[in-house]
DNA sequence: TTTCCTTTTCAAAACGTTTTAAATGGACAG
DNA sequence: CTGTCCATTTAAAACGTTTTGAAAAGGAAA
């Protein structure tokens, strides 16, 4: 593969007037630069990215760390967020290094990956309350933005969708129906997305005046049996509710089969809604019924994120560092109104 | 951040020495090495990588490209082999860059990556039968490891399981109890594991002296609705399979779905296996009944797919280039003998 | 002719390493 | 005293770019 210099040299030029050619500098004689760009073009020469690098200090990558663990939450999702990611960031020809936390410290992943000064900036997702990986990066001063936010009041850069506002508006949709026993299949306790969710859960049922007893509004890892093992308890409960939220479409699909299992029939006896993060894979629209929902895709997000960033790194600008996206209600058969039988509140 | 330079000009030594001290040469004086280590640690030295690149040549970085395809039937899967690859891999220091292929020529996104020399090597993963891109990267030198086969007699370095072995393992399994009506939900027609599956059930079925009509055998891409529909219509034939062999469980989920509605019992009236991955999320052990498998956990392939692709960067020595597993059955609830009015062999 | 621009090009340094070839200094033998 | 060998260290080149400061060439104005 041909360098710089061997063009240089080819022509009887230097190699500072080939590399102001080749970078469209202004000083460089229209003649030369076409000689120049012509030879480049026949010799199929390429810049050697490393060596730019070298110099330019810059590495033209950033990191994205997601933790190992197999029973994360995130292995399911993050799939989905790195398609995105990676086209988005491809097309400001900058590259993805990916890396598994192997680590029991959350930061040392980030350290490492720092400290070989391959990368210009992070990706950081799944951010807990006080994500020390964000304290971290703060005070390292190396960009970042992340897929979430670490408080409402985060000063970092972020692409969120509104968490209060999903249970906001699922328990609405619910109450609008005559609901007033809701249940939450709320995510794992320490996601800040799940604070948020139970946070605009309690201050909806409160404006709205339906209590929700304390066992109604449980934690878990967003999986199938989570979903089913939660539902069956809550369903054999002496007063059961008549509507549960779930935290994704996978904890919906527990709840159908714990339903199917006890003959209780979605919508009539129970209402089901769920925060579809629209993974192609398992389809609201192909449950049975099909599954009324809230909806943020997170395919979505990978632009705001990959823009996000990119300005952050100061490659672009006019891009707000901070940005919120609503959710969507897509109301299909898994919400009904209540059965009178089950319209009495908890108290 | 310290530089070797400044470690140099701190002692008063040559960058040269300094460099050899770090990097355990022989010739360097017992106390000088130890002067220059203790100076590198207090002023927390790193070396840098780009410049390191620079010099050698290696980048130490390997490249993975998925293709963008949202209903590729690989983005279930390739999460789980990248958490374990780059677990693998950084092990040994790689760094894994992570692409999506965005072009429609399938060689393109490896072509690029070539270009900018920022990786030694490459994983290549769901192969079809004579992938360009595995011509490509041959023809090129570029050193890669393929998960899975071009085919059977390939001369490429790759870890695959024997999917003959897989269909030959689950026709066997389904014979011995009886059944004489199997059918076969195969993935898709390109992806060489599907062709190699097929092989092994057809050779198998006719050392078995069993006749499967070209109907019972069909191709799809791995999904849940697949499943459902192609059970669906199965179970509608004049004479229903009394097994089926499924290529995920992703697809057996689809035709539990369907017997469900028909109201078709599983195993009593239908015998269902289907060939597992051992993804987290969806585990055959908690399907009801529980779904009896051919197992070959993708997290196991990692492992030798990172130390075939270290030893071909010549990093390492002495594993072999080419391996092949075989997969388990794992017998659970889901297959049972077959019932004496669906023994009767089609004809 | 000199001075002063303008346009274009160049040599050299820089980025942070590794590696090659050579130098240094001391010990020892002759 | 000279030469050889050894252990250790060094200067310099190399990797492939970008960038800085300066120079060269040519022309116009004084």
């Amino acid at each position: 593969m041909a360098t710089l210099k061997q063009i240089a040299k080819e022509l009887g030029l230097s190699p500072a007037t080939v590399s102001r050619a080749l970078n469209g500098f202004p000083e460089v004689n229209i003649d030369t630069r076409k000689l120049v760009e012509e030879t480049a073009k026949q010799l199929e020469y390429r810049p050697n990215k490393i060596a730019q690098k070298l110099v330019s200090g810059r590495s033209g990558m950033v990191g994205m760390i997601v933790r190992i663990n197999p029973r994360s939450p995130f292995d399911r999702t993050f799939a989905e967020i790195m398609l995105g990611l990676s086209s988005r960031l491809a097309q400001h020809d900058i590259d993805l290094v990916f890396q598994v936390a192997s680590e029991s410290d959350p930061v040392e992943s980030y350290r490492k990956m720092i400290e070989k000064q391959i990368v210009d900036g992070f990706i950081v997702n799944a951010p807990v309350a006080n994500d020390p990986r964000i304290a971290f990066l703060t005070k390292k001063g190396i960009p970042f933005v992340v897929h979430g936010r670490a408080s409402k009041d985060a000063v970092h850069p972020y692409f969120d969708i509104s968490n209060n506002g999903v249970t906001e508006t699922a328990v609405r949709h619910l109450a609008a129906l005559g609901h007033k026993r809701i249940a939450l299949l709320n995510g794992e306790k320490t996601a800040v997305y799940a604070i948020d969710r139970e946070e605009g859960f309690r201050a909806t049922v409160a404006d709205l005046g339906i209590h929700v007893p304390e066992r109604m509004i449980v934690n878990g890892q967003p999986f199938e049996l989570y979903g089913y093992e939660a539902a069956k308890a809550m369903l054999a409960d002496a007063t059961p509710p008549s509507a549960i939220i779930c935290v994704s479409t996978v904890v919906a699909n527990g709840v159908y089969r714990a339903a199917g299992e006890l003959g209780i029939s979605i919508p009539r006896d129970l209402s089901v809604i769920a925060h579809d993060d629209d993974i192609p894979q398992l389809r609201a629209e192909n449950f049975v019924p099909p599954l009324t929902v809230t909806s943020a895709p997170l395919q979505a997000s990978c632009g705001p994120l990959a823009e996000i960033l990119i300005t952050r790194l100061g490659l672009a600008q006019g891009t707000p560092l901070q940005q919120v996206a609503e959710a969507e209600l897509i109301e299909r058969a898994s919400t009904a109104p209540v059965l009178s039988r089950l319209a009495t509140p908890w108290t």
